[in-house]
DNA sequence: TATTGATTGGACTGATCAGTCTAAAAATGT
DNA sequence: ACATTTTTAGACTGATCAGTCCAATCAATA
């Protein structure tokens, strides 16, 4: 049994919420977490609290480096109705793509609110909120350089488009087809033209 | 202890239906049905094969009895528009209402879908197709009838609007304020004017 | 009233759960 | 080389899980 140097914080994070991303909080087991990461018992305890504790830093770490993170790469475009549309692209692409149908950890979670205490409910609201900011952002620029009507209501929108990637998160794992998940991606822009 | 005339049947699959509709089905445990129904444990695994079976004959009756009975009910409204608007201040209504914030167990299970075998699979798609099955309808009415514009494409409409729906069923657990949710359905109507 | 079959209460199983604890091993500083 | 601190390995806890089993109890029929 030879001394391993410490592990990464960070890589031990990345690979539980990856575990939790597609098994979902109650699923996920110590065992499936000290599978997944390699650590033993004693090390995840010592290095984070516990089960919850070690959620809440998965759950941190997707609203910043895959949510926002996304947001951040999509901002790069200059066309908002780009924007928009390549956001619902690759929303598809990864429901299509993905072999575990893992979805969003955001939206899964949103689904296990009740279940969950304040601090985890703040984390996903937040996250939510971040996005739905974002879109009413892009649409306010689209207005702004008139390349979208002004007739549309920016906030109300952007939270119809939130709502419909959480459809497209939640029928993508296994509901609906691709062609449904098109036709909603397709109705998404016919909100903002 | 005295003797207890038989169990209804259909009045335990009922409260069974209403804790795995609070809870889901992960986070129900035989106690937590046990105490629902008032059974014993041994009636409980007589009656039903086990916590899956009777988990199958909860969906199947949520489908037929809540998701399907409201699209009936909605049926008889003339108005193909005034159906769907009812429809969503009928869901938004709920997810206020409802101290749970139990959403729709269709919905619910669709989330967890990865997880469970082919035949609650197919319940939940069979299920999901049927609401979309009624919106189509009912646009096509709409259009037959000159009330919704040629111009929209009622498979690719019924579809967002599921989503929509989903939205608001997942969103509404505790994301969402009201207003927020009231933006999803005032946009939905959008996608059918 | 005696027999039969369904239903009950509740003990019991083995598995798994999250989390604790201890002692050995490894790294670090002097 | 020695003492200190961190990490490891893994046994162990008590709780809970779904599911099994059986003797006692009840209703219905003859």
């Amino acid at each position: 049994m030879p001394w391993e140097k410490t592990f990464d914080i960070q890589d031990v994070v990345d690979k539980a919420m990856q575990v939790f991303w597609a098994k979902g909080y109650v699923d996920t087991s110590i065992a499936d977490l000290l599978e997944a990461t390699g650590l033993k018992r004693s090390s995840l305890y010592n290095a984070f609290g516990g089960k919850r504790d070690l959620f809440v830093k998965a759950l941190l770490k997707y609203d910043r480096e895959t949510s926002r993170a996304t947001l951040s790469r999509l901002e790069e475009i200059e066309d908002p109705h780009q924007v928009i549309q390549t956001l619902f692209e690759g929303v598809i692409q990864e429901a299509l793509t993905d072999p575990d149908h893992k979805g969003c950890l955001l939206v899964n979670t949103s689904l296990e609110l009740p279940t969950h205490d304040k601090e985890i409910q703040t984390i996903v609201k937040t996250g939510l909120r971040a996005v739905e900011a974002f879109l009413q952002r892009q649409i306010e620029l689209g207005q702004a350089r008139s390349e979208l009507p002004e007739s549309i209501d920016p906030q109300e929108t952007a939270r119809a488009l939130v709502a419909l990637i959480t459809g497209i998160r939640v029928l993508g794992r296994g509901a609906f087809e691709e062609s449904a998940l098109r036709s909603i991606a397709a109705q998404a822009l016919r909100l903002i033209a």
